[in-house]
DNA sequence: CTTGGCACTCGATGAATCGGAGTGCCAGAG
DNA sequence: CTCTGGCACTCCGATTCATCGAGTGCCAAG
């Protein structure tokens, strides 16, 4: 275990080299912090930061450089988390009022990350598997057409045509299966209703006269798409020209633009963060190792919707960034994202 | 004028150029293109060259450069565009019949043509300002709400919810105002449509009660926004990988990135290029300054859809790119293209 | 446990050198 | 008028070498 001191001086190299982006040495902590003790007794707690890989050093005889292992003990140990400059907060302020429909408040919120942090700032669209079905709507179009209208308690609203064999449909025969539908499915939650979807479709011979069954299997067909591609899940970005800053990124640029090209990736690992805890998540370096983005850092957190926590928001940087102020800033905007999602 | 030994010399100039990134003296050219003359020949080339400004020296005494002005004679007299390598032949026909709907093709087609050309593929939207309107409905939902419904003739179905001010709207009111704005809007195009739309708004005190005129204007409204929603373009873009290769690109990377978040600007661009005339085109370096894009070649040509030429498709790269190579790709990318779009 | 001291390492910096690729120009040949 | 070989000149880039200094590791003393 690492000693009182030598964590504060791990926080002093991390400060430091975050900020000079070059190895620091001992003298160099002890000009720019006031530690009580001397450069020597610094370089006794660098040794012992050393053998426990917490900082390494590029060569012999250098200054030292924090390795993955002592930026994930940094930001576990990160007890003040600075606050937000005044300038940030008026910032946040003005994006407040002028909400308008989903797509605008999480298109200007994910901007703002980005520039608040300088990095790359990524929003997960609400998940919607927990939304309820609000209404649902078949309307004949033509005599071989079905268009299914679903109402979803967000407010979206999906459609899609179903084309059917040669069969003529009724205005009636519609108006009388929708009915049915409606009956079972409105109110449920996109997961229960597809469940009630499919066990209609298997009891249709039941209930429907035969040569009808087949019409109303592909209806049914439809409108399970329709429910599945509502719960498929989306991310916004924004901050992209912030990767080209030179000197960061050093070798894992084309992951790192990979992955943000194939949102998959990037989805997955903000699920992942935003799951787990209610806090701030980090994760760092190697720890992405899986999601081909080792060289990479991600802050996260989940953000609320209507009081249930929705979906990740999170900035995406180089391991070597500011992780005080850029946790504090996907804190508060995760707040700020909540709070205007709550009123709604 | 330049003589045509001179073109020749800068044909070989670029050629070598692209290849090996560094700049090119006369000695080189003798060497690698068979030329009939020595070098001293190929000098004075050289110097008329420079003269025109169409090569130019990074340092006294070194070898030239090409530029902006060089590589635009250069591609405007480029002959034998080089046709496909089979290879590349092979990875368009993987492509083909496995088309799905629009959205797919249009996924799969940027993908390909990034992956041919190795650089940053842009794909523009089809723009559906010519497409009919096939048919709009009216749908009440609950008392106070109408789901106006328009599909358009690519097959696309745009839906929207308008709310009316406490008024409730009977099934049979609705429907007659369906057939009337259906009897006026039915296969005209979107721009068409939206004038007709205005007309009938307009005239709306002629035919309907007082207190019912509110509500279509704020039906009408609907309508007008779903159309326009419907003539606004959108791109696609693939291979932002390929930005980071090192030395390309040298400053203006930020900016590339800047334009390809915004989408807007792009939009612009490859509208522009893909406009005018018919064959592929390009714009090169400071030619593409009043985007901001300096630094960086485009090349476009327009793809049809159904006969009619729709929309853009390019790649977007270095300055210092293989421009013969690239634009026979795009060539034969839009091509087919217009092939798969024009069965459908 | 801390501290000052000291020898040592090693990268960074800068000057000096050198080689060579490349140019420009000229005079002569076709 | 054009091409060619030759020649002097320039200047970049790589190489070498020496030096500097920041920084370390270790030790013995407080």
């Amino acid at each position: 275990m690492v000693s009182e001191r030598s964590l504060a001086v791990l926080h002093a190299i991390i400060g430091d080299y975050v900020e000079t982006n070059e190895p620091v040495g001992s003298k160099t902590i002890v000009e720019r912090h006031s530690f009580g003790v001397s450069a020597a007794t610094i370089r006794n707690d660098m040794a012992l930061l050393e053998d426990e890989e917490l900082i390494a050093a590029p060569h012999t005889s250098s200054g030292r450089v924090p390795t993955d292992k002592g930026y994930r003990l940094y930001v576990d140990t990160l007890a003040s988390v600075r606050p937000l400059s005044s300038a940030q907060r008026i910032a946040i302020e003005r994006f407040l009022g002028e909400s308008r429909d989903l797509d605008d408040v999480l298109a200007r919120t994910v901007r703002l990350l980005a520039q608040l942090t300088n990095q790359v700032a990524v929003v997960q669209y609400p998940s919607l598997r927990r939304t309820q079905v609000r209404h649902i709507d078949l309307v004949a179009v033509g005599e071989n057409r079905v268009l299914c209208v679903l109402i979803l308690g967000t407010g979206v609203v999906e459609q899609q045509v179903a084309s059917l064999p040669a069969a003529q449909v009724t205005e009636t025969w519609v108006h009388g299966l929708r009915e049915r539908i409606a009956g079972t499915m409105v109110g449920l939650d996109l997961e229960a209703a597809g469940d009630a979807m499919r066990a209609l479709s298997g009891t249709v011979d039941e209930w429907a006269q035969p040569d009808e069954a087949e019409l109303v299997r592909r209806i049914a067909d439809v409108i399970l798409a329709q429910l599945q591609a509502n719960r498929s899940e989306r991310i916004t970005i924004a901050g992209a020209a912030n990767l080209s800053r030179p000197g960061e990124f050093s070798g894992t640029l084309p992951s790192v633009l990979e992955a943000i090209e194939e949102q998959v990736t990037l989805l997955r690992l903000f699920g992942e963060l935003a799951r787990d805890g209610r806090d701030v998540a980090a994760s760092i370096g190697r720890e992405n190792e899986p999601y081909g983005l080792q060289g990479a850092a991600v802050i996260a957190t989940g953000y609320e919707r209507e009081g249930e926590t929705s979906s990740g928001i999170g900035v995406l940087g180089p391991v070597r960034m500011d992780y005080a102020s850029n946790i504090s800033a996907v804190r508060a905007v995760a707040r700020y994202l909540s709070g205007v999602l709550g009123e709604g």
